[in-house]
DNA sequence: CTCTCATCA
């Protein structure tokens, strides 16, 4: 996240900038003599802002345009929060926002950018918060720390009505469902394209087929869209397009489209009432994916996506009953993530008592525990549980500690350049690009050449000049690349400022595999004459994830590390290096205790 | 035989 502030001083004392919520409204925290409901505050295009108070929190709300993030500040700066020496603070969750936001302050109060307004990127944000991420849950919880507030989130924009029609029995194949209402709904005629919102990408496909088989030739066309972020840029916009003329179309899609994006045209939804989330198991430090029921506050965000030009439907796949007994909202990320490499940076902050920081939800104690547990056993703090030298550097390193550990053991084992590399490239996801259909097992070949030996993939894209068209023939995403480029360079900056030396192994691949272990020592495993492997740890069947080259090779010595484990029908292996097994023993656990 | 969705340094 990213911060915008005008200079001096802070939004405070007794007017905190506390908190913005969901898709542009700001929360501030303001004197209590503003307890009145409703207050419009300023007017702007047309447009009104209005204060609500809410548990001594002052909500800003207003529709997109209305100058919540370019106004306000401005407004709060001529009221005088920011006299001797105060801030007033902005977020905003992306660095082009940040930047664009602050450019547009500062043009038009007449000042130069830097001076009066300027804006700051990482780690110190306060206005646009979006929807509980981690990084909102600990600026809350900071927050919290300086002022005992409560805020509670509060959602105002432009709509027009949306009609809900629930079932009237539960419904056992969403699936099929889905795709029968849209059909019905398509042949009722009337204009306005229908968004069917289903949990993943098989449930997609599958959905899909349905409507195609349900096509007789002579019925009035439809477009059928697949949309889904693991889809090429380029299949995500034909959701986006307008249909052609005579067409409707038909958007079938994850939680995407859910928040993160707007669809023009759409006027009906069909909402299986489903989401898939990713949730960690502390005991067993394993995520699993799961199906789980959407919240109330997921499904009514849904239905709003039929009202956004127009009137609209909101076809829901469950019963009244069953909408009764979602939760109101999904539990926060912050209470389904490994929180290892969070608690290392609270500590770097200086938040050393995390049973007593103020979280706005708490996290398992559980996670808080095998946390712990994890920073000792990585040497990255003390017995009692104060930073190490080394867990003080790796806490300003943006990465995974073992992955930043790995980076510090390269030292040992001469391959800086290597490792730099891989770290960069695990770092990013979504590399290859997986079509469906007929062109999937030619991508698949194709990708299955790059993924031979650590870093070929990265050093190919360098050797062809980082070019786009060189990803899409070789089913590679150019996002992702170009962002393991941006990444390599910065971490290379990290090796600088901790006087690493950046050699190459020159093509001594088991000294790099030997530095792996260094990082990776937990995460091995041993193959199984079946195919699978079982884990050293907790002694699970796992599978190897059929985009690792090792899909169906046996790895000679048997061993080997894995990136990281996913739970979702089975266990799931990513990223495989050989090893040999003694290798263990040697660079494992005490090894690493060493730094 | 596979992947909910976002971020950042």
């Amino acid at each position: 996240m990213s911060l915008s502030f005008w200079k001096p001083g802070t939004v405070g004392p007794g007017s905190t900038l506390d908190r913005v919520t969901e898709n542009d409204s700001a929360v501030i925290s303001a004197p209590p003599q503003d307890n009145r409901e409703r207050l419009p505050i300023f007017k702007h295009r047309q447009k009104l802002l209005y204060c609500v108070e809410n548990h001594g929190v002052t909500i800003v709300v207003g529709q997109t345009g209305c100058g919540k993030t370019t106004q306000l500040p401005q407004f709060l700066y001529q009221a005088g929060w920011a006299d001797s020496g105060h801030v007033i603070a902005c977020t905003q969750p992306r660095r082009v926002a940040a930047t664009s936001v602050a450019a547009r302050v500062a043009a038009e109060i007449g000042t130069t950018l830097g001076e009066e307004v300027g804006y700051t990127i990482r780690f110190e944000d306060l206005d646009e918060v979006h929807e509980r991420s981690v990084h909102t849950d600990l600026l809350l919880g900071i927050l919290k720390k300086i002022r005992r507030k409560r805020p509670e989130l509060r959602l105002i924009g432009r709509m027009y009505p949306v009609q809900i029609a629930y079932s009237d029995e539960p419904v056992p194949n969403f699936v099929e469902k889905a795709a029968q209402v849209a059909w019905n709904t398509h042949l009722q005629g009337g204009s306005g394209d229908i968004l069917i919102f289903l949990p993943g990408r098989d449930d997609i496909e599958m959905c899909l087929e349905e409507l195609v088989g349900a096509l007789p030739a002579s019925a009035p066309r439809m477009e059928l869209v697949p949309l889904y972020a693991g889809l090429s840029t380029d299949e995500q916009l034909r959701a986006f397009s307008a249909p052609e003329k005579g067409k409707r179309k038909v958007v079938v899609s994850t939680n995407i489209a859910e928040a993160s994006v707007t669809i023009e045209g759409i006027r009906y939804v069909i909402d299986c009432g489903l989401v898939k989330i990713r949730v960690y198991n502390p005991s067993t430090m394993i995520s699993s994916l799961v199906v789980v029921p959407a919240s109330k506050a997921s499904v009514a965000q849904r239905a709003g996506r039929a009202g956004r030009t127009s009137n609209g439907v909101c076809y829901r796949l469950f019963t009244k009953d069953t909408f009764d007994s979602l939760p109101a909202s999904t539990p926060p990320e912050i209470s389904r993530t490994d929180l290892t490499s969070i608690i290392l940076q609270l500590k770097a902050l200086g938040i050393d008592d995390l049973m007593k920081f103020e979280w706005i939800s708490s996290p398992p104690a559980e996670t808080i525990v095998k946390a712990y547990d994890t920073l000792r056993t990585s040497g990255l703090i003390t017995d009692h549980n104060t930073l190490t030298p080394i867990g003080s550097k790796i806490a300003e390193c943006p990465l995974e500690y073992n992955i930043a550990k790995m980076l510090f053991a390269s030292k040992d084992f001469s391959c800086g350049e290597e490792i730099l590399t891989i770290a960069a490239m695990v770092s990013i996801q979504d590399v290859f690009i997986i079509p469906g259909g007929a062109p999937g097992a030619l991508a698949e070949l194709e990708r299955r050449k790059f993924t031979a030996e650590e870093g070929v993939t990265y050093n190919a894209f360098i050797r062809y000049g980082q070019s786009l068209s060189w990803c899409k023939a070789h089913a590679l995403s150019f996002r992702a690349m170009s962002r393991a480029v941006s990444i390599r360079s910065q971490l290379k900056k990290y090796m600088h400022r901790f006087e690493l030396p950046i050699k190459s192994c020159e093509g001594d691949a088991k000294r790099l595999r030997q530095c792996l272990v260094s990082g990776y020592w937990r995460h091995s495993a041993k193959w199984q004459p079946d195919g699978t492997y079982l884990s050293v740890h907790g002694n699970k069947i796992m599978h190897v994830h059929p985009t690792s080259v090792l899909f169906t090779r046996k790895p000679k010595s048997g061993w080997v590390l894995f990136h990281d484990v996913e739970e979702t029908k089975q266990l799931q292996i990513r990223i495989l290096t050989e090893i040999e097994p003694e290798w263990l023993l040697d660079y494992g656990y005490q090894y690493t205790l060493k730094y």
